[in-house]
DNA sequence: TACTGTGAAATATTTCACAGCA
DNA sequence: TGCTGTGAAATATTTCACAGTA
């Protein structure tokens, strides 16, 4: 329950999970550290040592078991169980989140979505159905949402945010373009504005 | 041209941009370093550290002209000018793209989308026109296309890299689920895969 | 006075290199 | 023999604390 980890790890396993997933679907038993570390694009003993600070789950001389390795991560990660989302905002964004597989094989389940717009209330978007606003309290815990993601701008976000923890949600992804403000006790907060990647890109292609 | 920084400060630099264009268009003409921070989810020494590397921008006693940091933080992201993207897939995730106001508004600009799907090629979504790939060489360089997004998966999303490396695309995102293998010359290369916001979430919610 | 800019100190992360083991 | 696991060394990043200045 305490495992503390830098956030740089936990999404290098994440990438790592990735990879041994597809290997564990292409039948592929075995792997060393070196080849597994080439696919994610890190150093093996950057790899080694990521995995040496969860346990040592290789064999020596040998390499990992792919299974076991894909299990073991799995679990560090929480991987290992279903989390049932709210959508939060059904504009296009919000819209391709629903038709995002790999959320669905994942784990990472949309049960309801919530949006305040009346046209889109009542109808059923990739099998998850829209309800207002004043449905969310019931919903939580009817449906033991526990993630919240939000795909909205400015007052509307704010306002999601606000109505999903006072229903009782556990912690929100922020996909929209404005950090939250709302400032909850016992709430867990991430902004991912994923938009950051074309400006990472743009500074490369601009100082080579 | 040959400015190098940690990539943890680069998408930094993108995040108090995001905040202080929003503070420019509110007119608000002056920002101390702390307060900026506290938008932004950092320390004031971590801000002012990040942008004593790029320069110095600030009065002391005072603090940040808004608009003047702000021009000056896009100069150094390679934001004060338009990026030509090309689309390669048109599925849900490649319509959001093309729908979103954040890349627009920020000079990152859908020319051209491509598909192999016959049922796209032709069509106009969001005032952008779907292209077959053999277009591909000739777009790219009357469009002046610079970076290719690509959305697809699997074998699809490899091909497509290839084809636009090939047409000679500078720089791809790969925002599909799957890390590109292609390694070629002169290409740039990122894989950004955005569910890595949901497992970073999954871990902290498991280990408190 | 009230801030920024920045060396120096403190931490954190990555890499190295090899001991340990199937 | 051919790997993994891991301390120790090397780097990198963050924080501190205060000198500098409008």
């Amino acid at each position: 329950m305490k495992l503390k980890l830098p956030q740089v790890t936990v999404s290098r396993l994440a990438l790592y999970l990735r990879v041994l997933e597809k290997l564990s679907r292409q039948g592929q038993e075995l792997i060393r550290s070196e080849e597994l570390a080439e696919r994610c694009g890190v150093s093996a003993a950057q790899l080694r040592k990521d995995l040496s600070l969860v346990g040592a789950f290789g064999v020596r001389g040998v390499g990992y078991q792919v299974r076991a390795l894909e299990k073991e991560i799995k679990r560090i990660l929480g991987r290992d169980r279903i989390w049932h989302l709210a959508l939060g905002g059904l504009n296009e964004l919000g819209r391709a989140l629903l038709a995002e597989e790999r959320l669905a094989r994942r784990g990472f389940r949309f049960v309801a979505a919530f949006d305040w717009r009346e046209e889109w209330i009542g109808q059923v978007i990739q099998e998850v159905f829209v309800y207002s606003l004043e449905q969310l309290p019931y919903l939580v815990k009817e449906s033991d949402l526990e993630i919240g993601v939000i795909t909205l701008a400015g007052k509307e976000a704010e306002l999601m945010a606000e109505k999903m923890y006072q229903a009782g949600i556990k912690a929100l992804l922020n996909l929209g373009p404005d950090p939250l403000e709302l400032k909850a006790e016992g709430l867990l907060i991430h902004n991912a504005d994923f938009t950051v990647a074309f400006d990472l890109l743009a500074f490369e292609l601009t100082h080579h």
